[in-house]
DNA sequence: TTGTAGGCGTTATCAC
DNA sequence: GTGATAACGCCTACAA
């Protein structure tokens, strides 16, 4: 009859109580048969769906997770969103997906407005917000939290990051082996977690080869005054350039693409953290280290689930590993430069094609 | 003191009524400045914020906003998201993301979940569900609603999508324009909403040069027996193949750019419906009839906060244009192929590089 | 200008 | 087994 049928909808047209309507709802054993089916019929006649809200502020917990990304539109949020997501509804919860914003004060924001909305558990990125600082009703004691991709600072709860620093020392270590020597490492925002520990291993991976850290051969988009143009015309022009790039993220990997193509530059080798969706149809095609995606989700919803029905154990610091994928781009040998004369080394065709092809410190066409 | 504090913790710190505080929080001006300092004062102190869920169960309306879409790995719903979010935050408004998963039932579950945590708008992406039939409490009357990307069947609410037919058309006929008369449709989920209209488009398009529709020449995904398998290999081998290929949406494009490259066939001209990351760094770089998803997510959110504020004129029904880039792959000539024998007119350099690769009937590596 | 009573839809505590 | 009744935290109506 009304627009949304409540438990006393249900109970007057049963010729029930509330409370047993109630029961019914929540599956109490301790009502009869009999009562039950008719309740559940009356419940089915009348479209009756329990208010989550009215029961969260009952029970200050509602059936559902919260799960902050920094933006939904990184494409490997989305894929760790997805496997979230299938988990979320298996298990009969609902998942709210909410975005960090730009700004700590944003990323309070929407933690405190999951937070508010009873959620029963959390998944989150940590973007600009120093957790430990903040004491908000998470982890042991509040609200279950799982953080992902990312560790807070100094906070003892759950985490699921990928081994950044193993898997980029093992790329640089590939190029080295390669016979490279002056291998770029190129990102958008090298400062911050996981980048930073991306650059250590880097870092890493030149140290233990007794190759020089040159920092003119880092560059990153917080960096450059531009953000749209090419990372990388600057370590490719220099006196001794790159020959090999190391991306630090799928982002990074494509304006790689985008300005060796654009230069018709072949003959830079070229490993990306992270795979991308046409990875293995360029030419050459692109070696990665994969990330998994669904590992990450599958493996954070999964501990979170625990902490929702009651482990209390020691929380946990999960570190997943990467897949090295060779596809070619990865394996091409440095061409040797001489350093006075930084074009003399090239094959001839190179150097044809390279000034049958328009210069290349433009950007893009748009 | 308490872990969450209350409006009742305040007013008793503060020394005031409840009702007292609430104006203040809610910022009723019929406060004097005195006591809504002490007020203020005192909820920085107890740093209290006002619990969603009891504002809502009382009022039958939240802050927040819901938006649905199929799934938000989806790079172009992950744009449109992206500005949703940024107006909603600019609004005040929490934007709770959800998707709706692979089933009508699904989708059901979530519009209501969203609807019972009394949301006060709602953009959907309607993609099981006849929201025609389900009679829910939305659109006029009941809860603000804006359907984007398609419309719902039989039902009078505020949708925006993008100029389908017409822009399918416009690159149809481009392809035509360049002598093109053996076109391929390739898509996804050609039987649904929105690429039944883009093959309209497509249709019309022949029809208006006077070009017969050849069913062999439409491909998608859900006919092929193997979902990865490319597309393509088929309609390329027909005994009269295509010279040209419309793709339906990004995803198909990825497969057709991820079949061409892996047969280095850079005679077949190609416009893809929709953008994508590197469209515009492939060889030859990629025509494109292109979306903008900020357009959409901007429109969507606008006619939602005019309905949230009570504009109650009658349902709109928006369409957005898309933008023709020619970047190169949709301008290819066709090469003029003899019936008997196929491979005839292909220019000799084609031939032998054809020839050193790899045949092309394969899925390509993973 | 401020406070009091009542109820939103639910669950929890007790009696019956 | 079942049913009144009191919360949960907030807001609306009306009284002071």
């Amino acid at each position: 009859m009304s627009p949304t049928p409540t438990l006393r909808d249900v109970a007057q047209l049963a010729g029930v109580s509330i409370k047993t309507v109630s029961r019914v709802v929540n599956e109490d054993p301790e009502v009869t048969e009999a009562t039950a089916a008719r309740v559940r019929s009356t419940i089915e006649a009348l479209g009756y769906r329990p208010n989550p809200l009215a029961r969260s502020l009952r029970t200050g917990r509602d059936e559902a997770i919260g799960l902050v990304v920094e933006t939904i539109s990184d494409p490997f949020f989305a894929a760790v969103t997805e496997t979230v997501e299938e988990a979320a509804r298996e298990a009969g919860l609902f998942l709210i997906i909410a975005s960090a914003g730009r700004t700590p004060d944003q990323e309070r924001a929407v933690v405190l407005g999951l937070l508010h909305r009873s959620v029963c558990g959390l998944i989150v990125v940590p973007c600009w917000l120093g957790y430990a600082r903040e004491r908000l009703p998470i982890g042991p004691g509040g609200v279950p939290v799982v953080f992902i991709d990312r560790p807070p600072s100094g906070l003892e709860v759950d985490t699921v990051v990928v081994d950044n620093e193993g898997s980029a020392q093992r790329a640089t270590a590939h190029l080295v082996a390669h016979g490279h020597r002056r291998i770029a490492f190129v990102g958008t925002a090298i400062e911050r977690f996981p980048l930073r520990q991306r650059l250590s291993g880097y870092a890493a991976a030149l140290a233990a080869a007794g190759i020089e850290f040159d920092p003119a051969l880092v560059v990153s988009h917080a960096r450059s005054a531009d953000g749209d143009a090419p990372l990388l015309s600057g370590v490719l022009s220099l006196e001794d350039p790159a020959t090999a790039v190391l991306s630090a993220n799928a982002v990074a990997s494509l304006d790689v693409v985008r300005h060796l193509h654009g230069c018709a530059r072949t003959d830079v080798a070229f490993v990306s953290f992270d795979d991308f969706p046409i990875a293995e149809s360029l030419s050459p095609p692109v070696t990665v280290a994969r990330q998994d995606p669904a590992l990450m989700g599958r493996t954070a919803i999964d501990l979170l689930l625990r902490r929702i029905r009651g482990d209390a154990s020691a929380p946990q610091r999960l570190v997943l590993p990467t897949t090295f994928v060779e596809r070619g781009s990865g394996e091409i040998a440095p061409v040797r430069v001489a350093r006075a004369a930084p074009d003399a080394g090239r094959p001839t065709r190179r150097r044809t094609r390279a000034a049958a092809i328009p210069p290349c410190s433009t950007t893009s066409q748009r």
